[in-house]
DNA sequence: GCCGTTTTCGGCCCGACTGTTTTCAGTCG
């Protein structure tokens, strides 16, 4: 089985923990860095060495010799004679305890010691009976704490969808505004930079009353446990299964703590070796030159004095967003109002709730310019999928809606269109015939999941060579916690693609968000289009766009990369 | 082990909070 970077970046973290148990100096940061980055490296790293050999392998920031060799061999091996001679030694699963909140490496090490724990159910037997507080350093309220964190772990699923998180977190900030007793209140961490899950709600507030806002979101409904309540951080866990913190801070010190809370890990680290170089120090209360504070109520004024252009918040990756801040080419990112129409939306005509009138009029409502009818075809016969007759009549039907609407001076169009099945072979299950009287053909998978990679990169690449065809319908099939995605050859999709004009899409459903950010910034490379779209089955499900468009953002894509950013025009002379 | 406006040696991000102990190490983000 190949090696995935997941499966890399694994394997680093739990030497970094193994070392970190060791007392080894230095090497847990080397490692826990090198898997960061081999956590969120664009490419397959294991076909990055394989095709290009071990020095391409130190591209990878953090990793020198000592790591790529770790990792060829374990690319070669399959294991790693250090790792597996750590672990004899210590002979237990770390990844597993250390998932504990609040158990770390060295109280891992006092319990293997001490008690023999190897693993989760060892360390919950331990403190059922009452033997971890027993040990020196221990006490019942970390005993308490320990049996908590599994618990907790047990019923957790760890990250949630952005799509659960980030509808609970604007609602908690409403309540937060509404009782008054902060300046600002501001959500920050990875619900702000859109990442597709979310592991914990950071909010961030300039208050006065620091005591009293620490009270309240202790006390909110969907608090489950308080972890953390102190002067100016409270921290608790959610009923839903992950944490929220928020952090209240003085107004001079905002815009390096919002720096702080949004930025994620790597891309902080980064930012403060920068300042370290430059004889600065940068923490969550401002930038300084020994005890000055010379940067901090904004955040561009940080990045000016470290030599960067301000970076929007969801590039912040640590993944080249900076080298482009420094020679001052960051894109000039696609905005949240810059999407003029939808096209992909399903209506009551298959699976949708609504009708494809009731869809439109709420499309106009949020600003739409058009709207483009996109239901099932037959192959999907539990949707009620369209035949060639049906699509006909659609067609019709959409012609006197348009009539209608423009009689009553809307300004939205409505364009008729289809999301065609791509077949087993890669033909489509609606004739030429038909698909050419349509405004807009959309092609997906929609069966057939396990395909062997080879034969599934063949099928979509037939498919998306039909002249007909405008644009490939969310072309991973992956659902987020789900379904994980089909076996797919993206470089040789995005090749064809960029040749033949084939647009790919950015699905913003929520639990599908695909193409994913990655492989929107590896697509770009490949010079495709794109359009961002609500695969909306009801009207509520049309304002998922932001979702789609932050992913975009993520992968720094303009306006002109995206075609519905187009007025109906200039969209229409872009389809085949 | 990694890295270089301190470039092949000598440093390595930084602060809040907790529990247990009484001055701080460990954990977390």
């Amino acid at each position: 089985m190949q090696k995935t970077n997941q499966d890399i970046a694994k394997m680093l973290y739990e030497m970094a923990e193994l070392f970190e148990m060791n007392d080894v100096p230095f090497k847990p940061r080397a490692f826990e860095k090198a898997a960061r980055s081999v956590e969120v490296f664009g490419d397959s790293i294991s076909d990055l060495y394989k095709q290009n050999g071990k020095l391409e392998l130190r591209k990878i920031s953090g990793v020198g010799k000592g790591i790529a060799d770790r990792i060829v061999e374990y690319i070669d091996t399959n294991r790693i004679r250090e790792y597996e001679k750590m672990k004899k030694k210590i002979p237990i699963n770390v990844s597993e305890l250390s998932s504990i909140e609040g158990v770390g490496p060295k109280m891992i090490r006092e319990l293997y010691t001490e008690l023999k724990i190897k693993n989760l159910s060892d360390l919950e037997r331990a403190a059922k009976d009452g033997k971890l507080q027993t040990l020196p350093g221990f006490g019942k309220k970390l005993e308490a704490k320990i049996l908590k964190g599994i618990e907790f772990q047990k019923t957790s699923s760890g990250r949630i969808p952005l799509g659960e998180a980030l509808p609970l977190a604007r609602s908690i900030i409403v309540r937060l505004e509404e009782k008054k007793l902060a300046e600002k209140i501001i959500l920050a961490g990875s619900c702000a930079r859109w990442k597709e899950t979310v592991g914990d709600i950071d909010i961030i507030a300039v208050s006065s009353r620091p005591r009293e806002i620490m009270n309240f979101f202790a006390s909110l409904q969907e608090v489950k446990d308080v972890l953390i309540k102190g002067d100016t951080k409270t921290s608790v866990r959610l009923k839903i299964g992950i944490d929220a913190d928020i952090r209240v801070v003085p107004k001079k010190s905002l815009g390096a703590t919002i720096q702080y809370f949004v930025g994620n890990k790597s891309h902080n680290i980064a930012l403060r070796t920068i300042a370290e170089k430059i004889g600065y120090k940068l923490n969550e209360y401002g930038l300084f030159k020994g005890t000055k504070q010379i940067a901090g109520d904004n955040e561009k004024d940080i990045y000016k004095m470290l030599g960067l252009d301000w970076i929007p918040w969801e590039m912040r990756g640590n993944t080249g967003e900076i080298d482009l801040a420094k020679k001052h080419k960051l894109p000039n990112l696609v905005g949240y109002d810059d999407v003029r129409g939808d096209l992909q939306t399903q209506t009551d005509w298959t699976d949708g709730e609504h009708s494809i009138e009731d869809m439109t009029r709420e499309a106009e409502r949020l600003g739409r310019e058009y709207i483009a009818i996109t239901d099932h075809t037959k192959a999907l016969a539990m949707t009620g999928g369209s035949d060639e007759k049906k699509l006909e009549r659609q067609i019709k039907e959409i012609k006197k809606l348009n009539n209608k609407l423009q009689k009553e001076g809307a300004k939205i169009k409505i364009l008729s269109g289809a999301e065609v099945n791509i077949l087993k072979d890669g033909s489509l299950d609606i004739d030429d015939k038909t698909l050419a009287k349509l405004d807009i053909v959309g092609v997906a998978v929609h069966s057939l999941f396990n395909m062997p990679e080879k034969e599934q990169t063949a099928r979509i690449i037939r498919a998306i060579e039909n002249p007909n065809v405008d644009i490939l319908f969310h072309p991973t099939g992956r659902i987020i916690n789900k379904r994980p995605p089909y076996a797919v050859d993206l470089n040789e999709i995005f090749k064809v693609a960029s040749r033949t004009g084939t647009i790919l899409e950015i699905d913003a459903h929520p639990w599908r968000l695909d193409l994913k950010d990655e492989h929107i910034k590896l697509a770009k490379e490949y010079c495709c289009k794109f359009v961002i779209d609500t695969d909306a089955h009801s009207i509520g499900e049309l304002s998922y766009i932001e979702y789609g468009i932050g992913q975009a953002r993520r992968a720094g894509l303009e306006k002109k990369n995206i075609i519905n950013t187009l007025p109906l025009k200039g969209l229409l002379s872009k389809l085949k």
